[in-house]
RNA sequence: CGCGGGAUGGAGCAGUCUGGAAGCUCGUCGGGCUCAUAACCCGAAGGUCGUGAGGUUCAAAUCCCACUCCCGCAA
């Protein structure tokens, strides 16, 4: 079975690698076009696309799918199935209908829950218990397809963005190499998802990484490591920016915002209020530098009783 | 040439503008106090102040020049 990958992130990367350890036959990867990355804009490949060349795997960056040059393309590499992991564009229904077995997608939430962008941040900042991974036939919505398996994994009170996309792409890799199985074998199962059931995990913006101390620590907590470590829960203190990497929720009393506690000692931090309760910080991102707990951060002298955050 | 911050004993910082004996909060080591301690007290070690047998000066962490490395933001 001739498969065609697409994706784009780290997390495609790692379905990919995946893919390959498991033997199966990636006769071409699709991933998106270089752009100017990191410090400096220098050009850099996607994640996939890094992966797919160290692999020796044909790599191609269409400008678009719906074009003749793509059909062209399809034609040439005649997949047999269309494998894709957040490719970031949206197919075209003449090549969902190409591949025999069809195009299948890895969504990292439990649909019909969390269709859209970023369902895992979504999913902390709304305090879930639970998230999950799902691989589906692919139709002409978004995140709309039948569902052929799926599975669910907790969401501890101590989990990030970061901590919940590698248990993710580890649980969500190996669920699509069974599912490719299954498809092979002729096992794969549909099931219809209940769109009653539907919610949308809209893009994180900048606005969903700003600290907001009005709601209660616990909310704040959620919404905090939802966007930790990217792009990062930032506020401002006395005129410069910080990120919060590292907290978790205390008791307090205070104006939101305001610095209530700050201990130097070890497994120390300093606390700040929210509407109720308050978020202890035990590592921070001060502006222009890089990852410090909060201890060193304290002992720098940035920091004092009744500072206030915003 | 995307914008910006930084390099000072093990850590985080001050000192640089207004050159002139290396400092703060910790950590480490030794001692004391204590039922005890991450608390408190006393003492000690530890730095060619990123690099350049560079420039200016009586004198450079500090001013000038070149270079290297690290980091934050934006995409």
């Amino acid at each position: 079975m001739r498969i065609l990958f697409m994706g784009t992130p780290e997390i495609s990367a790692i379905c990919l690698k995946r893919l390959i350890d498991d033997g199966k036959n990636v006769a071409a990867v699709v991933t998106r076009e270089d752009k100017p990355r990191g410090r400096g804009n220098v050009m850099t490949p996607t994640p996939t696309k890094a992966l797919a060349l160290e692999s020796n795997i044909k790599v191609y960056t269409p400008k678009s799918l719906k074009d003749e040059e793509f059909s062209a393309l399809l034609n040439e590499i005649v997949p047999d199935l269309i494998v894709v992991v957040a490719y970031g564009k949206i197919l075209p229904a003449a090549v969902l209908e190409y591949p025999k077995y069809g195009c299948i997608n890895l969504h990292v939430s439990l649909l019909p829950k969390y269709r859209g962008a970023a369902p895992m941040q979504r999913a902390i900042m709304d305090g879930e218990r639970e998230t999950g991974v799902t691989v589906m036939y692919m139709n002409e919505g978004l995140d709309t397809g039948d569902i052929i398996s799926k599975e669910a994994f907790a969401i501890e009170s101590c989990d990030d963005f970061e901590a919940i996309h590698d248990r993710s792409a580890l649980i969500g890799s190996a669920l699509l190499s069974r599912t490719i199985d299954l498809i092979y074998e002729g096992k794969a199962t549909r099931e219809k998802q209940d769109d009653s059931l539907a919610t949308y995990a809209s893009k994180i913006e900048k606005e969903d990484a700003k600290i907001d101390f009005t709601l209660d620590a616990k909310a704040v907590d959620c919404r905090i490591r939802g966007v930790t470590p990217i792009p990062g829960a930032f506020a401002y203190l006395n005129g410069k920016m910080i990120k919060i990497r590292k907290e978790a929720p205390v008791s307090a009393n205070g104006k939101p915002g305001e610095v209530v506690d700050v201990d130097s000692g070890k497994n120390g931090g300093f606390v700040v209020a929210c509407g109720s309760g308050g978020i202890k910080v035990t590592e921070v991102i001060p502006e222009g530098k890089g990852r410090m707990s909060a201890q060193d951060f304290i002992r720098g002298r940035k920091i004092n009783l009744g500072d206030m955050m915003e």
